[in-house]
DNA sequence: TAGATTGTTAATCGATTAACAATC
DNA sequence: TAGATTGTTAATCGATTAACAATC
């Protein structure tokens, strides 16, 4: 919890969007932002960039703003995922697959370098660029490739025991797709993107609107 | 805004786990509980679920908790999807027909009534039990349909103009997968479920454990 | 009554906003 | 200098926690 500082995830969310921006720009041949532009394609206020941005302890310039490389190298250092972060899939339906596609394609600096699953159909063979390990050898594989980050693409009734089984193998972070809350230890860190409440969500506020604004 | 009261976002989302739990407990015979075991169950704290109880209006007693049956239909009610709720898809990549399937075969209250999609290769086929439309005829089919809430599963490029034709139709509610902030009307209620952000998040806090935890 | 639970109120915590001084 | 921007500080807002009274 104090590892990092007092970072908020929230924080960090959004320096992970800073710093894809900044990748455009700095393509465009751009060499400094102001907080208002750096704020206007993030759409957030420009006070919040500047906080974010002193948060990691970088500052910029009142006359220049903020130099696009050097900052965009601040935040990769901050991130800590200069390099390749390793990754594992847990779960190889149609969710799994489709996010094992969507990082090997879009998001390289994440690398799936294992994926589990119970299906003897699917076991051993390489789905979606990625080799598929029956869940028993998650004990094993986990520790030897050193990952400590997993995504959780399995129905409700195996991802308590998944996710005990994963913890227990070293992870440290966990992002659960299933539509059940979890129980973990402390310190493992866990997001939830349960698709069940994220539409139950939208489709209330949906509503909300035909009520009347006053 | 001032529409439902002030219920916020998160108590949204907790209200729709909260009537999940307890269908399961239906089931299983139980006709009443104490907030501690909901509580236990939704991995919040007894303080918590009832003051959401007590957002929606619903009150329990000292000697028996809460009554199952009556509660789940108080938050069904409060929730307004009771019936059938339409939404719409666009774009039918890999994720769009995941999701697709999973609300079609887990989350019955929630139809997919059309899906968009601009490969000629995919428009008038039926995919994952639903029919795939041409982009150009958003404007035409989510209002005769009366469709209130889309979800977004599109690259980045097309993202922000899909967005714009879809609130023209007359949509007031929009669950973003893809990785872009996008700018819309106040009105219009955004969820974003940016898979790179959500990743990087985790990893960053994969990362916070080994840092010491003093 | 006794005891566990519910609902209420005040206190705390964190994040955001607003006003200001410092900088180039 | 003048003006736009940056960083800092105090004020506000909301959500959570803690302490309490009310209920069956």
């Amino acid at each position: 919890m104090a590892g990092k500082g007092s970072i908020s995830p929230n924080t960090v969310e959004r320096l992970s969007l800073y710093r894809r921006l900044l990748e455009v720009w700095l393509e465009n041949g751009t060499t400094s932002l102001y907080s208002h532009q750096i704020a206007s394609m993030a759409c957030v206020t420009p006070a919040q960039v500047r906080r974010d941005l002193m948060a990691i302890g970088y500052s910029g310039s009142p006359s220049r703003g903020y130099s696009v490389k050097a900052l965009k190298k601040s935040i990769g250092r901050f991130l800590g995922t200069d390099g390749v972060w390793k990754i594992a899939i847990v779960g190889m339906g149609n969710l799994g697959r489709s996010l094992t596609t969507y990082f090997s394609t879009r998001v390289p600096r994440f690398r799936v370098v294992a994926a589990f699953d119970n299906d003897p159909a699917k076991i051993g063979r390489v789905i979606s660029g990625c080799m598929v390990y029956a869940n028993a050898r998650i004990g094993e594989i986990v520790p030897s490739e050193g990952i400590r980050t997993a995504v959780l693409t399995l129905p409700v009734e195996s991802a308590q025991v998944m996710a005990d089984t994963l913890v227990k193998a070293g992870i440290k972070g966990i992002l659960n797709y299933a539509p059940v809350p979890l129980r973990l230890p402390a310190d493992v860190f866990l997001e939830n993107r349960d698709v069940t409440a994220a539409i139950e969500k939208v489709a209330f506020f949906s509503n909300d609107a035909s009520e009347g604004k006053e």
